[in-house]
DNA sequence: TTATTAATTAGGAATCATTATCAAATAATA
DNA sequence: TATTATTTGATAATGATTCCTAATTAATAA
């Protein structure tokens, strides 16, 4: 399984940082790792319990916390909350306003544009976040 | 003034469609036309008092739903809270991480990429939101 | 101009996601 | 195995937004 090197690696480097390897973070990190739904903190937290039922909410905050800061995961905030997502890499967020849902899209024109942004502004531009809203195709037929 | 012009179009297509003209809705309308601010409800709120003390913040939350339900402002929301702005054409919002300004940049290609990743996608999509988050020009100085 | 009335406002309470707090538990180390 | 600094869990606090409702008022028609 890919996702299991690659929670080893990530594991490896959060300890050699300094951060104790706890089975709260390795949980939130494997479930992030393999999904690409797009959970609230909530949902993670729903999640996790199910095989670890003393994990709390305000770990799954924490953990989340940490990983963003380690750009391990990136977040997006839809609708006064925040989701999360281990795909990292720039890439346009599609969110589905009835379900909820969200879909990743690639888009290779998404560098130049912040470079474009960058040289036009003077800013300097550390991340970006792209999203799309409307109706997934489950959802969209009920909008007719 | 251009803006006394687009003032009075979009007062007559609100009563036009049987919404009431209050002098707050008007007070809101106005400041968002004539800043590239992008004001926070609570912001809005406070630069309104300063003429009519009595505008109240709940009022102020009302007034910005309608106004975006009609499309006459469109909303983003950076770090837990909603900013506005009477731009309502599609371009990127540039976010500093340190003093909170919004600036907007003009980007053509936008329209292109709804269309590339709802063709991808399937999804219909009805809106989109471009950040790009960093530090501004008076801002990126402090971050050596 | 005034009376009517349905829409709107003001103000405060309620909500809900997130953050803060801190004592208890524990991963890392020696 | 003992030590200790980090992390966790439970709960309180926060803060933006929404909800609620009586009082006010814009629009309309007499």
């Amino acid at each position: 399984m890919k996702n299991m090197q690659q929670l080893e690696d990530l594991v490896s480097s959060l300890r050699e940082e300094g951060f104790r390897i706890t089975p709260q973070r390795v949980a939130i990190l494997d479930y992030l790792l393999g999904t690409d739904d797009h959970p609230s903190a909530e949902y993670i937290h729903k999640i996790i319990q199910k095989k670890y039922p003393m994990v709390s909410l305000s770990t799954v905050y924490k953990t989340l916390d940490l990983l963003r800061e380690k750009k391990l995961v990136s977040e997006i905030e839809v609708d006064g909350e925040s989701r999360f997502d281990a795909q990292t890499d720039a890439h346009i967020n599609l969110v589905c306003m009835n379900c909820g849902k969200i879909d990743d899209v690639d888009e290779d024109s998404l560098n130049e544009i912040k470079n474009r942004a960058a040289k036009k502004s003077k800013y300097l531009i550390l991340k970006g976040s792209f999203e799309l809203f409307g109706y997934c195709t489950n959802c969209k037929s009920k909008f007719n």
